[in-house]
DNA sequence: GTGCATTCAATGCAAGCGCAAATAATGCGT
DNA sequence: ACGCATTATTTGCGCTTGCATTGAATGCAC
């Protein structure tokens, strides 16, 4: 039997996305879990923070660059904190502002971290390592 | 102030399917949820029953293609039989499986949300209707 | 037929998420 | 300076998810 074509190419496009997403990130959370011992989220957040100027990020904008609402994003900087893996700092000029920046501790799970982010996407990950 | 180049092409396509996903399937989460009170994953679940042959689907295929775990399908399924959009029938071949099919009232809910989704990723939605 | 590994689905459980409300700081109009 | 709308973050809450376990059905070896 085969599968009657799907009504539109968009459909099939999500479908493909949607396929995609799950495959990686599937794959990027449990190789990042195992190896690392941190979560996809708290990976993309330091991945973001490392590439600020200054190792500083509001809130807010972390937020929204790494499509997390901010509840779920202040829970995650909770997390990684709790880890030592950042810390929270006040911003001098609008002190509602907190900026999260990279520990020491961070920037090194970070830098072990990479490899395996990098090598998951470029499809080089064995599961069965 | 220029970020700096993404050190791979792979990463800066991955960060391209991770927005486009979020965009999308928060669109379409609100969107279905508002006007027919069914969520993403309940939608994908009748879509993929739809297509079935004869309108019944095996537990673990369904859970296969739309990317959830079993728990997670069992869980969905276990609503949308609440709201009677689905039942549940025995496989008389294979008593361990379990069939899904849609209800009258599935299809009609089905029918009723199918445009919405297609409008949604046809990025015709207008999120302040 | 009995035993045992395998397969399929459901359930206990902990974790992460988004929404909405609460809290805190800012800035503008008067 | 006071009140009030706005902005930024955190917290309470319910929901969905995945993992691990359980329970049921199957099939193969003997």
């Amino acid at each position: 039997m085969s599968k009657a074509p799907v009504a539109s190419p968009l459909v099939a496009e999500w479908r493909q996305l949607l396929e995609r997403h799950a495959a990686v990130s599937c794959a990027l959370e449990k190789a990042l879990q195992d190896r690392h011992g941190i979560g996809l989220s708290e990976f993309e957040t330091l991945d973001r923070v490392v590439d600020a100027n200054c190792g500083k990020y509001r809130m807010a904008d972390l937020a929204h660059d790494i499509h997390l609402s901010q509840s779920a994003l202040s829970r995650a900087i909770t997390r990684l904190e709790k880890d030592g893996l950042v810390e929270r700092s006040a911003c001098e000029n609008d002190r509602r502002s907190v900026f999260v920046c990279l520990t020491e501790r961070g920037r090194e799970v970070y830098d072990a971290a990479l490899p395996t982010h990098r090598a998951v996407l470029a499809g080089s990950w064995d599961p069965a390592d």
